[in-house]
DNA sequence: CAACATCTACTTTTT
DNA sequence: GTAGATGTTG
């Protein structure tokens, strides 16, 4: 054990550090550790990257670090900043910490997600940024809401200027850690005339009035007060000894600052900074997730040890060779290659052709029921989509043939309407300030209070500078409101007394009980008749029952807007439907992977709005799925899909013709109608009958390879005059031009018209239709 | 002010 | 095909 660094008087660190007095605790860890891994965990001090290709042991690689730098006294738990993007990650990690040293996890209270960690920090300074330690947690509803009144009383066309649009760009400049004073105004001139600057301002000044903040304040203005406050910035220095991040690469540019300013407590080039990442893995960059933080590292912390993990321990042979094969089609990625530990080759990768949705799912049943004979577990089985509306139509099949399924991901519980709406009332009661709350419930249930009503209430709030409570308060004591109204009104506020009264004396979830009870709000849904009401009245009964676990109202509140998520019980043996984005980090033995199509897999509108660059992210989506296997791999392919309603005729993906043809084993259902399908066809062919058939020759292929060559890049970002980060950016230039004569599949020819991207306005015998240019070729 | 009917736009991924 | 959002009517 290495001698223990003395530690300076410091705040009480928790529990965890006061146990080990076990000499051989090391030692036992680091048992079953690659030469890599203990590496990795042993390389304490001084920056270190971790570059951790998919299956190679990287949460174990994490939490024995952790685990390390306690037991060998380095650190206490409460001196350890410990990153993750989940909380299903951190949850994780606590477990398997707790594990390894055997104790609790109290000791860690900085490990956890970043939005939770800048919602701790920010609470200790809120002061600074003109919010209270109370303040609010917003989620995308609220914030939605509050957008449109921001729009209405600028005279904003919503119709034209959606709020929703609205809040993609503020999520976007939050992402990037902008605030309204860094935007540049050539960004705003995209929305509403170029008021959108003015409008994320007025936006912020509203959350401020509201004590509020939202997701993207809880680490932007984390970043405002460390940048403002050198002394606070200095605070944390001094508290976290240790850094460690999880998932680096879908990390953003303002969680990149956050880390950064956290680390500059020492030289770069000594910061105690662990990243652990797979470029490869890198998938949300659609919400701001920047590869290229992964990729700079090393710039950022000159001298930074780099270490690969590279042994593959989780999949077969065969899986790991589809995998890095497909991978190996992108070209922004620091390069790695997966190796088996020595293990099996195990079954090929079964890809299916089947007509229709409805036969995938049937075909999918089918072979999950087999396995099952054979005595699989449904736990070990889990089919991974690329869109959720793929989702249903598993469930129907499965609902039918009384096959257990559990669907992971879809609507949180905490974003259910019964669940926001008995919220609103809880947290009207903390805090009668929150008039979001308010709006949400003065009419639910239905009390009589309209529209216009609400108005005046919102009114005499803006101009008397109050809460809307107050100004209920004022307005009943007056005749400005119909005597009705005034009534419904004066009882409801008198009711709001009388819980928060109450708050004081009865346990928080007796009191939500009553409350839900007393408003009326159990009633309405009792009364309904629509087939979910049932349902939502469960789930109240479960957010109750949930209170029960948290010490105070403040504290339930605080989980449920960060971290309530819904941990399905895995007791029961179900097969897992969920997205290719929620698996990442998860295993299974077999995995269904199904609708490899173009348009959808890849996604259309990835290869729309991010060109090359969208495609390389798919095509790592790809990867995500393919090695969440780990002995049996099942893709399949729909000829026909219906989107929007309409049925059309799909394309096997391309990821499809980029798996090597050896791992691959084509199955045909016998279903394949009229020239469709494989029958007939080479091996390793996916492309449908049409003319361009030939492997690797498709106009998209093609197109994707041409554009290899013509690489543009939009402006890097920079901030303070320096390059923090540039995503590859491709373009998407079109092989096309106006007037030139094509050849689509199903139009047969016609001549362009308009070139909008990689969509391509063409005039068909049938008419004009916008096309994918991928669709097409030069007639 | 509420209920109903109609219309529409929407379907990538989420802390 | 669906679920919201809107508009119209009572």
């Amino acid at each position: 054990m290495p001698p223990s660094v003395p530690l300076p008087d410091r705040q009480r660190a928790g529990a965890i550090t006061g146990q080990f007095n076990r000499p051989a605790a090391d030692s036992a860890f680091l048992q079953g550790l690659n030469a890599e891994q203990r590496d990795a965990v042993l390389s304490t001090e001084g920056p270190l990257l971790v570059l951790a290709g998919a299956g190679t042991g990287k949460t174990r690689v994490l939490t024995t670090r952790i685990a390390h730098i306690l037991t060998s006294r380095r650190a206490r738990g409460g001196e350890i900043l410990s990153v993750t993007f989940t909380n299903k990650a951190a949850r994780e990690m606590k477990e398997r910490i707790a594990h390894l040293v055997g104790a609790t996890v109290e000791g860690m209270p900085w490990l956890g997600t970043f939005h939770s960690i800048g919602a701790r920090i920010l609470r200790r300074h809120a002061e600074l940024v003109g919010l209270r330690s109370d303040f609010t947690i917003l989620d995308t509803d609220d914030q939605i809401r509050l957008i449109k009144q921001l729009l209405e009383a600028e005279n904003i066309d919503e119709k034209r200027w959606p709020a929703r649009q609205f809040a993609g760009l503020l999520d976007g400049w939050k992402n990037r850690g902008l605030m309204p004073s860094d935007v540049v105004p050539a960004e705003s001139a995209f929305f509403a005339n170029g008021k959108a600057i003015k409008l994320y301002a007025d936006y912020q000044q509203r959350l401020r009035d509201l004590n509020a903040a939202d997701f993207g304040d809880l680490l932007l203005l984390c970043i405002d007060v460390f940048r403002q406050h050198p002394d606070v910035l200095a605070e944390y220095h001094r508290r976290f000894r240790y850094m460690l991040v999880d998932e680096y690469q879908d990390s953003n540019i303002a969680q990149y600052l956050w880390l950064r300013l956290l680390a500059q407590g020492k030289p770069a080039s000594e910061a105690n900074i662990c990243v652990v990442g797979d470029d490869d893995q890198s998938i949300y960059g659609w919400r701001g997730a920047e590869v290229d933080n992964i990729l700079r590292f090393e710039k950022d912390f000159p001298g930074a040890k780099v270490i690969r993990l590279e042994r593959n321990y989780r999949s077969t042979a065969n899986i790991l060779a589809a995998a890095s094969h497909l991978i190996a089609n992108n070209e922004s990625r620091l390069g790695k290659t997966l190796q088996t530990d020595g293990g099996v080759a195990g079954e090929k990768v079964g890809v299916t052709s089947v007509w229709d949705s409805e036969e995938e799912a049937r075909q999918i049943g089918q072979e999950i029921e087999d396995l099952q004979r054979r005595g699989e577990s449904l736990n070990s089985m889990a089919i991974l989509v690329r869109a959720s509306f793929q989702m249903r139509e598993f469930e129907e099949r499965f609902i039918t043939l009384g096959l257990n399924y559990r669907v992971i991901g879809g609507p949180r519980f905490y974003e259910r309407r019964e669940i926001r709406d008995a919220l609103a009332y809880l947290r009207l009661i903390a805090n009668p300030t929150d008039d979001l709350a308010f709006e949400r419930i003065v009419n639910v249930p239905k009390r009589g209070i309209g529209d216009t009503t609400i108005k005046v209430l919102f009114d005499t709030a803006r101009h008397q500078k109050v809460p809307m409570v107050n100004a209920v308060r004022m307005l009943v004591e007056t005749e400005e409101l119909k005597p009705k109204q005034r009534s419904t009104l004066r009882g409801l506020v008198g009711q709001f007394d009388d819980w928060a009264e109450r708050s004081r004396s009865v346990p928080h979830h007796e009191l939500a009980q009553q409350v839900l009870d007393e408003s009326g709000y159990t009633e309405m849904w009792q009364q309904d008749k629509s087939p979910d009401s049932p349902g939502r009245l469960e789930n109240l009964k479960e957010l109750v029952r949930s209170m029960e676990e948290f010490e105070s109202l403040g504290g339930f509140l605080e989980h449920i807007a960060l971290v309530m998520d819904r941990d399905s019980g895995e007791a029961e043996d179900a097969v897992s439907i969920m997205t290719l984005h929620s698996a990442k980090g998860l295993e299974f033995d077999t995995v269904f992977l199904p609708g490899w199509e173009e348009g959808l897999f890849p996604h259309q509108r990835a290869l729309d709005e991010s060109g090359r660059a969208g495609l390389e992210e798919e095509r790592r989506l790809a990867y995500v799925g393919l090695t969440r296997a780990k002995r049996r791999l099942r893709l399949s392919v729909a000829q026909n899909r219906r989107i929007h309603g309409l049925w059309q005729a799909a394309i096997p993906s391309r990821f499809l013709d980029e798996l090597p043809a050896d791992v691959v084993e084509v199955k045909d259902t016998g279903s394949a109608y009229g020239g469709y399908g494989y029958g007939g066809r080479a091996a390793n062919r996916f492309s449908t009958a049409d003319p361009f058939d030939s492997l690797y020759e498709t106009p998209g292929w093609q197109r994707a390879k041409a554009q290899q060559a013509n690489r543009r890049s939009p402006g890097p970002t920079t901030i303070d005059g320096e390059l923090v980060a540039r995503s590859v950016d491709l373009g998407s230039g079109s092989a096309y031009r106006v007037g030139d004569t094509v050849v689509h599949l199903k139009f047969g020819s016609g001549v362009v018209v308009a070139i909008e991207g990689n969509k391509l306005s063409i005039d068909f015998e049938a008419g004009r239709k916008k096309v994918l240019d991928s669709f097409i070729r030069k007639g």
